[in-house]
DNA sequence: GTGAAAGCGCTAACAT
DNA sequence: ATGTTAGCGCTTTCAC
């Protein structure tokens, strides 16, 4: 491995000026800063981020705390983060966090703690009091991308007004027997995004004047099976028979559009079907979401630590809202169309 | 920050004894191992990953190179590779590559050489003979998954034997006329995996005697709405006709279902579907695969890079073939039946 | 603009 | 089993 020094001697200068000169810093001549880049290049020099951290500090590195890898929410969330991160020269840790506690536990008070990174994104994580105060206390850049934190920088989203957007439509659209597919009140106790979501729901109906139906809600695990089982379940349950229902989330409210289609309904000639994401299969089912771009929000939460390190100054990120929008396609209809 | 001396003066010991306390080495004795865990709890003391790698040479760091994140086959491989590091208190950073050449470059020339990991895991990657040798030259166990590489050590997967497989099976139930959906040749020219798929394809139809029909072949981007049109084009050819399609992937085969469904066609009673991959919504969609098991990829990858790390001793880890298993499910069933 | 030299916070020989 | 000490390979004052 070719060291700084070797480098220092083939252009001719001081190791101080080879970091100089090849970190960019403006102390340099431009005649002796190429020296050195061509002397770098030709040995194949490329600096040690230990070493370099150790000195300086910096890691050029941010952590990534993240729930699932495998769902499309997040990895297309991790994939806009990814490009960002990627285009400034810094790495990505991945920090994958299970349901075990203990690793859970681990991450936060060791493996976060290792001064590996410069700054964390802890994405859609409901974070305790105590693992909120363990991030701050890192003495870095740490935002949080999901559910509003009292205590944490945080990219928020609101996720009643989602719920009530999605609602919403489905009421100017003339329905008032709408059904919901939320989350598992099990499901819930660490993720409190869907009882938000419901809640947006049952808010846009009540002000619309309709009192929502315990009989019109059921259940289900954010796949396109969970959404499918919930479905026939919601248009199965007798008196119950909604005009439209109300995914919370893409994959859920395509499960649905199947279902319906197996029981014999069309869409949405019969039945109005709306989710939340953006998810890319919407497209493709033609179904009406409100669209949260989730590349975006990872895209934007790493600018903002990206923006923070380069400031060295401490400056205020707080909350921010991330924006949404209603994308209406082909599976929502005014009722009786 | 509290460091290792402080941490070395409430434990009543020198520095050297406790990184070797808390590393777990064995020349400590129980009782002052004790006392140094005490201490460094007490204390919350956590070691500096870049002075610990600077002075160790090792980073506990295994760095993926991964082509996709937001695909369900990447996302599910890395996860199965973040299990098993996770487990032995690694860390995983990721390197993104992207079709941008000078982006790529960058990974290969200089992320990856700034030792900042320990080993390297190259996912589904075409890697050409200089990244390969530059993979070789940086001096650490390097893995990569996917097609065949003749300079690195390969987890590779048969993918011929994958078509094959799936073909045999739709030649078995008595299929004749057997449309293929593989990849656009275009596609193909930094990823072999597709043809390979095909090649398996025309294998097992000719060695049952059967020519293969141009006809019967349409290019897909493995997307489940790139097989959906797909279907479409291949069922509606006049002439074509076939009783039974092969997708190369399970998104396409899923596509090619719901394509299916939408001409009239009754799966698996007037077409027989199958797929490759083994994806979570086959299960679901009642859709016969040939499963190749993503997650054990990256978790056998894994293994195999953990395994070297450990061994100090350079050892001979070298070509493994993958495993794959035909899974029959709903979608494909003897002809005419 | 450039160089000398003092660390950054650990680990690993080498002693004891 | 434990302590002493010399680095690991850079960055960053501080001089010049």
């Amino acid at each position: 491995m070719v060291g700084i020094d070797e480098v220092a001697r083939a252009a001719g200068v001081s190791t101080a000026t080879v970091s100089r000169a090849l970190s960019g810093k403006h102390n340099v001549s431009d005649s002796t800063r190429e020296r050195v880049q061509e002397a770098a290049q030709r040995l194949g020099y490329v600096v040690s981020s230990s070493a370099s951290s150790l000195a300086s500090g910096r890691t050029r590195n941010i952590g990534v705390v993240i729930p699932h890898l495998d769902r499309w929410f997040f990895s297309t969330l991790l994939s806009g983060i990814a490009e960002q991160v990627t285009r400034a020269g810094y790495d990505i840790t991945l920090y994958n966090v299970t349901p075990d506690r203990e690793h859970r536990r681990q991450v936060f008070e060791t493996f976060l703690r290792r001064q590996r990174v410069d700054g964390v994104i802890a994405v859609a994580l409901e974070l305790g009091e105590h693992e909120s105060k363990t991030l701050l206390s890192l003495g870095m850049p740490v935002i949080a991308i999901g559910g509003p934190n009292e205590l944490l920088p945080t990219l928020s989203i609101d996720d009643v007004g989602l719920g009530r957007l999605a609602t919403e439509h489905l009421l100017a659209m003339g329905h008032l027997d709408i059904g919901h597919i939320g989350a598992d009140p099990e499901f819930d106790i660490d993720f409190h995004i869907p009882s938000s979501r419901r809640h947006g729901f049952e808010l846009a109906l009540r002000t619309s004047g309709v009192e929502p139906r315990p009989e019109l809600f059921e259940p289900g695990d954010f796949t396109i099976e969970g959404g499918f089982r919930a479905a026939k379940q919601l248009l199965g349950r007798p008196g119950a028979s909604p005009t439209a229902i109300f995914a919370a989330s893409d994959e859920m409210a395509i499960g649905a559009m199947l279902a319906a289609r197996d029981l014999g309904y069309r869409v949405p000639e019969d039945l109005s079907i709306a989710g939340i994401d953006g998810h890319e299969l919407g497209r493709f089912f033609d179904l009406t979401t409100v669209d949260q771009f989730p590349a975006g929000q990872g895209a934007r939460a790493a600018a903002t630590i990206l923006h923070e390190l380069e400031q060295s100054a401490g400056s205020v990120p707080d909350r921010e809202e991330l924006p949404y929008e209603l994308v209406v396609r082909g599976s929502t209809a005014r009722i009786g169309a």
